[in-house]
DNA sequence: TCTGGGGTCCTAGGACCC
DNA sequence: TCTGGGGTCCTAGGACCC
């Protein structure tokens, strides 16, 4: 069977993205912004700003997301600059995700302005089109956000399609219309294909979405390994991912970094700056109850180049004064005496706050004896936290549990031990 | 006089294990 | 007294996205 036949039938899927989301919020807050070029940039005293989003009024003149403001300037002299207002953008994304569960429990949220939902149990015997339009008005009237919306039978190209009319549009794109709409594209226009692999796929000849899609998946992925035959996948329409509205909670890493205004040398400036990213950091893994078994730090120097060093922890943390110190130390092993541009601190294998929990009580257990049997160990906390507890011991560092490790690890591979001698010794 | 900050996923090599 | 090969973990870096 394949997989149609399973599903049944065609999914039906939205994309929703909001059309330059901060500049919009902006706008629906103050009239006076209305119709007017406007940039929403970052350290726009500092001279390192650069732009984040901008109204479609300067984007007509040439303001593009990433450039530094004072080039933004130069092209839109009358340009309105104003610093983001994160907290503001967080409410009415709440909101406008709030709207948009009313339709269908199945929304996936992938960014603060962006999310898709499967609607294909919730249409309710009315056109997709016809809801879309609704979403659309509705988000428009009660929030004040233009959004553009793709119907497609996948998350790839549902996509896509809400990439093809801005702003305020609504486009289908069904499968049997892809050569039409989606292959005449350029191959870099494709959602997963930035600058590099736009290059390495020009040294195959392939420019369009229509070249991709008829390529060979076998060139492709010995040039481009796994990611090659995703690509040639999606460009042909197939794409199985499920709408999943619990991802956006599975996150994996916190991380907090600095570009400075001017370049850092100077230790006790160095110290400050690390202490406030270690802060920050803690206060949000406290706010998500996670606690970190991997502390990260990045130095970015003044010309640029970017070392990342990391270190796995035996007991996970949380508090600013622990992270602080994984991070001085990865700092002053690693600093090259450069002059640094950004620094950077990240919580890295994160466990919840729970499940770190049992693995305190495992650790003090295994310190202070050799006595216990690790078998009743093993069982006490299963029959206590259930066996999700057990499978997390792999993340800890080199004692105590790793022997859990190792202990569920060998019952799987001796038996391929075994096996693997048992057929040589036949041969 | 350039290029922020928040992330995810993938790759690749060495260590280690059986 | 030589062996193959699979697997995970750890670390660093790269590509990409919004």
């Amino acid at each position: 069977m394949d997989k149609r036949g399973m599903q049944g039938r065609g999914r039906i899927i939205f994309h929703v993205d909001m059309n330059s989301f901060y500049a919009s919020v902006e706008a629906a807050h103050n009239p006076e912004l209305r119709g007017k070029p406007l940039a929403i940039a970052g350290n726009v005293e500092e001279r390192r700003g650069i732009v984040v989003t901008s109204s479609y009024e300067a984007r007509k003149k040439g303001v593009k997301t990433t450039m530094p403001v004072w080039q933004a300037k130069k092209l839109c002299p009358e340009l309105l600059i104003m610093p983001p207002n994160f907290p503001l953008y967080r409410q009415t994304s709440l909101q406008i995700f709030e709207l948009l569960e009313s339709y269908t429990p199945l929304v996936q949220p992938v960014s603060i302005d962006e999310g898709y939902l499967d609607m294909t149990d919730d249409c309710g015997g009315k056109s997709p089109v016809v809801i879309a339009e609704e979403i659309q008005k509705r988000i428009y009237d009660e929030i004040g956000i233009p959004c553009s919306i793709g119907i497609a039978p996948n998350k790839f190209l549902a996509k896509m399609a809400s990439d093809m009319k801005k702003p305020l549009g609504i486009t289908i794109l069904r499968k049997r219309e892809i050569d039409k709409l989606l292959w005449p594209l350029d191959v870099g226009e494709m959602h997963g294909v930035g600058k590099k692999t736009k290059e390495k796929l020009q040294e195959l000849k392939i420019t369009t979405i229509h070249d991709l899609a008829h390529a060979n998946p076998l060139q492709l992925e010995m040039k481009l390994g796994i990611n090659g035959k995703r690509l040639h996948e999606r460009a042909n329409g197939h794409d199985d991912r499920p709408v999943d509205p619990d991802a956006i909670d599975e996150f994996k890493s916190v991380g907090n970094s600095t570009t400075f205004p001017e370049d850092l040398v100077d230790h006790n400036r160095i110290n400050i700056a690390l202490t406030n990213l270690a802060d920050s950091v803690a206060k949000r893994m406290a706010k998500k109850n996670v606690l970190s078994f991997n502390i990260q730090l990045t130095i970015r120097y003044n010309d640029r180049t970017t070392v990342t060093r990391s270190r796995k922890l035996q007991n996970p943390i949380s508090q600013s004064g622990d992270i602080l110190e994984a991070a001085q130390h990865l700092f002053e092993k690693n600093w090259s005496g450069q002059p640094i541009r950004l620094l950077g601190v990240t919580g890295q294998s994160l466990v919840d706050q729970n499940e770190a929990t049992v693995q305190l009580d495992l650790f003090s257990f295994e310190d202070d004896t050799k006595r216990v049997d690790l078998q009743n160990t093993i069982g006490s906390i299963r029959a206590k936290y259930g066996e999700s507890s057990l499978l997390k011991g792999n993340q800890l560092g080199k004692d105590g549990s790793h022997k859990l490790r190792d202990e569920k690890r060998r019952g799987t591979s001796l038996d391929r031990d075994f096996l693997w001698n048992y057929k040589k010794k036949k041969e």
